[in-house]
RNA sequence: GGUUCCGUAGCUCAGUUGGAUAGAGCAACAGCCUUCUAAGCUGUGGGUCGCGCGUUCGAGCCGCGCCGGAAUCACCA
C-alpha cells in the first residue's frame, strides 16, 4: 500500500524543483483538504513565495499545472488564495480499494520490535472499584491495545497495592464487627464486603474522635490516640513481622478481594500479563539509595534520614528513606522501575496514574535521570483528569462515589429496557437478548469515558452516558449490525460479490469514494493514536466512519442495484467498513454486535 | 506562594507539526418509515475559541501578562 500522503508530498516536490530548482523537500506541506473545499490534498504555497516571487494565486496555478503534467493519478486542481487543492482521479481511489480488500490486517502495522510495559489499575485492597477506576482501566487497556496495533510487544502489568495501614483498617473492623462474614455467608461479592469493613472502621474512627474531642482531647491529638487506629497501627507492625495470625488473616481477606476484583475486570473486558504485588516489592529501591549516596545525589541528614534536593529544578527537598531506615513510596517506584527495565529489556514504561500523582512522576523521573538511567526519558506517566459528577465532585468519604459493579449493571440493564422499548429483541432467545445487552451497555460506557482527552476532567451524567443517541457507542455498534446484517441478506438470497469489486470499471458515487478515503485513513489515525497514547482519536476515527456509512446506506440501495459489478463493489465496501469498524472498536475494548 | 494541567455553542466534547468560512452530539425547531434495522437520515437556528499584548503572510494552537477553575507541594500510598 502506498502511503498517498507521501507520494503527493513527493510529486509535489518534483514539480517545485522543476519549476524554482532544488529546495528543502520540509518546505513543500500536504495536509488533506478541508471538506468544504473540492480537492483530496492541498499543498500550501504561502512557504514557497519567495522562490516564486510571485503573488500566492499564480504560484498555486503554475505548480498545480506541473503536478498535473507529471503526475496522470491526478483528475484535476484549483486554486483558492495560497491553496492548490488537488483532487485524485476515481481510479486511483478504486486501487487503494483494491488493496485495503486485499489486506485482512487493514490498520496494523509491522513489527516495530519494540517492548513497552503499560501498568494501569494499580487498586488498593480495602475498597471496590469506583468509576475513576474504571476510567484508569479503559484508557490502560485500550492504550495498550493500540500499541500492538502499531506493532510494539505490549506487556500489561498490574501493581496491587496490597500492604498498608488501609488494609488493617478493614481487618481490624471485621475481626471487630463482622461475626465471621465470608463472601460466602453473606452472598456479598469480595471486595464489596472488604469495603464495607473499611466503612465501618472509618465510622467508629469519626465517633471515638468525636468522644474524646468531647472530654477535652485536641483535634490532632484525639485522631492519633483514637483506640481503634492505635490498634491498626499495631497490626500493621504485626503484619510487618508476619506474626502468622494477622498474616494469614490479611491474605483470606485479600484473596476475597481479589476474587471481586476478578469479576469486575472480566466484566470490563480488561486483562493483564503481569500481576506485581506490593507486598512483595516494597522493599525494593533501596540499593538505589546507596548508589545515589556514593554518586552525592543524595544526601543523609544527622538523623540518618535521606533527602534529593531538587530546589534547583524548581522542585522541593523529597525524602527517600525514613530515619528509621525504611523506604517511601517514592523509593520504591524507583526500584520496581529499574527492576522492570532490567527484567523486560523495556523501550519504554508507560503508567497510566491519575493527576494526582503528576509532581510524583515528575520527581521519579528526574531522580532516575540524576542516577544517570538514559532510560529515565522513556518512561511516561498518561495522567489523565478526575471525573466528576453533575452534583459534584466525588469522593469515597462522602459517600458519593459511584461503584464501578453498580454502574456496569445499570448500564446493561438500561440497555435491555431501551432494546426492548424498541422492539430490537423481538424474536431473540433470551441468551442473545443478554448478550446484546451487555454489549450494548458496556459499549455506552467505554466509549463514552475514552471518547474524552485524557487528560482533561471530565463530567460524566448518567443521563448522558446512558443516551443511545448520537455520538455513542451503541451508534457505532447499530453501523456494524446494519451492515452485517445486509451481508447476511446477500449471502441468503445468493448475491456474490466477495473478489469481485475490483473485476471491472465501475462507477463511484461520491459517497463511495469519501469512504474509501475515510478507510484509506485508517492506518494513520491508528499511529497517531499510538503516538499520542489517545484512544480519543480512534473513537473520533470510527465514529466519522459510522457516520459516513449511515448517510451512504440511506441514499443507496444495495442489495436491489441491478448492475452486478456495482452490486459486488457496495457489498466490499460495506464489508470492509464492518471490518474496519469492527476493528477500530476492539481497539477501545468495545465489542461489536451482528445483531441489535 | 511554587510547580503542573484545564478554559471552544445553553450542555457534553472534537479541532493532527500554526493554514482557508472553528466542527460533532445533546437540547430546540421543521421534514423523512410500503424499499437492505428510524438506536437512523436531511435541514434550520445557535460562537468576542476566558481577557489583553506580542511573534508572522497567517494564531483556538506558539510566547508573555492577567482572570477563572483543578491537582499537587507529607518521615501517606
Amino acid at each position: 500500500m502506498v502511503n498517498i500522503e507521501q507520494f503527493i508530498q513527493q510529486k509535489a516536490v518534483e514539480a517545485v524543483e522543476a519549476l524554482y530548482g532544488a529546495i528543502d523537500s520540509s518546505t513543500v506541506q500536504i495536509q488533506k483538504t478541508r471538506k468544504e473545499f473540492e480537492g483530496d490534498y492541498t499543498l500550501v504555497v504561502f512557504p514557497l513565495l519567495k522562490l516564486s516571487r510571485k503573488s500566492p494565486e499564480a504560484t498555486a496555478g503554475e505548480i498545480g499545472e506541473r503536478i498535473a503534467s507529471l503526475c496522470p493519478e491526478l483528475k484535476g486542481y484549483n486554486v483558492i488564495k495560497g491553496f492548490l487543492n488537488l483532487s485524485l482521479g476515481d481510479g486511483f481511489w478504486a486501487e487503494r480499494f483494491g488493496e485495503m480488500l486485499r489486506d485482512e490486517s487493514w490498520g496494523h502495522h509491522n513489527a516495530s520490535g519494540k517492548s513497552i510495559m503499560v501498568e494501569y489499575s494499580s487498586p488498593n485492597t480495602n475498597k471496590p472499584l469506583h468509576l475513576g477506576h474504571i476510567r484508569n482501566n479503559l484508557l490502560g487497556y485500550s492504550v495498550a491495545e493500540i500499541l500492538k496495533a502499531n506493532g510494539h510487544r505490549v506487556i500489561k502489568a498490574n501493581l496491587v497495592n496490597d500492604r498498608g495501614i488501609h488494609i488493617c483498617k478493614s481487618m481490624l473492623a471485621w475481626k471487630m464487627f463482622g461475626g465471621g462474614e465470608t463472601p460466602a455467608s453473606s452472598g456479598m461479592k469480595g471486595d464489596h464486603l472488604v469495603g464495607k469493613y473499611y466503612v465501618e472502621f472509618d465510622k467508629h474512627y469519626k465517633t471515638q474522635i468525636k468522644e474524646l474531642m468531647a472530654a477535652g482531647v485536641g483535634e490532632e491529638e484525639a485522631k492519633r490516640t483514637a483506640p481503634i487506629i492505635v490498634a491498626a497501627q499495631e497490626m500493621l507492625l504485626r503484619w510487618e513481622m508476619k506474626d502468622p495470625e494477622v498474616y494469614s488473616l490479611w491474605e483470606t481477606m485479600n484473596g476475597w478481594v481479589y476474587d471481586g476484583f476478578e469479576k469486575t475486570y472480566r466484566a470490563m473486558g480488561v486483562d493483564f500479563d503481569k500481576m506485581y504485588y506490593e507486598s512483595q516489592t516494597y522493599l525494593l529501591g533501596k540499593s538505589l539509595v546507596d548508589k545515589g549516596l556514593q554518586q552525592g545525589v543524595f544526601t543523609r541528614r544527622d538523623d540518618g534520614s535521606v533527602w534529593i534536593d531538587l530546589t534547583g529544578d524548581g522542585l522541593d527537598q523529597k525524602l527517600l528513606l525514613r530515619g528509621d531506615g525504611t523506604s517511601v513510596y517514592m523509593t520504591q517506584d524507583l526500584g520496581t522501575a529499574l527492576q522492570r527495565f532490567e527484567e523486560f529489556d523495556l523501550d519504554e514504561l508507560i503508567y497510566v496514574v491519575g493527576n494526582e500523582q503528576n509532581y510524583h512522576f515528575q520527581v521519579l523521573k528526574l531522580i532516575l535521570s540524576k542516577l544517570g538511567y538514559r532510560w529515565a526519558d522513556h518512561i511516561t506517566h498518561l495522567s489523565y483528569g478526575m471525573v466528576e459528577l453533575p452534583e459534584g465532585k466525588m469522593k469515597s468519604r462522602e459517600g458519593t462515589v459511584v461503584d464501578a459493579d453498580d454502574l456496569i449493571d445499570e448500564m446493561v440493564s438500561t440497555a435491555r429496557d431501551m432494546s426492548q422499548e424498541l422492539g430490537k429483541l423481538d424474536g431473540c432467545s433470551e441468551d442473545a437478548a443478554a448478550e446484546v445487552s451487555r454489549m450494548v451497555g458496556l459499549g455506552a460506557l467505554k466509549y463514552f469515558i475514552l471518547k474524552v482527552d485524557p487528560r482533561k476532567t471530565m463530567l460524566f451524567d448518567p443521563r448522558e452516558s446512558i443516551d443511545f443517541n448520537g455520538n455513542t457507542g451503541p451508534f457505532i455498534q447499530y453501523t456494524h449490525a446494519r451492515i452485517r446484517s445486509v451481508l447476511r441478506k446477500a449471502t441468503v438470497s445468493g448475491i456474490a460479490f466477495e473478489g469481485m469489486a475490483t473485476s471491472g470499471p465501475v462507477e463511484y458515487v461520491s459517497e463511495e469514494i469519501s469512504l474509501i478515503k475515510q478507510l484509506a485513513d485508517y492506518p494513520s489515525a491508528v499511529a497517531v493514536a499510538g503516538e499520542n497514547f489517545s484512544p480519543a482519536i480512534i473513537a473520533a476515527y470510527a465514529y466519522d466512519l459510522a457516520k459516513m456509512y449511515n448517510g451512504y446506506y440511506h441514499d443507496h440501495s444495495i442489495l436491489r442495484e441491478e448492475r452486478p459489478a456495482v452490486r459486488a463493489m457496495r457489498l466490499e465496501l460495506s464489508r470492509k467498513v464492518a471490518a474496519v469498524i469492527s476493528s477500530a472498536m476492539k481497539l477501545l475494548g468495545i465489542e461489536v454486535p451482528e445483531k441489535m
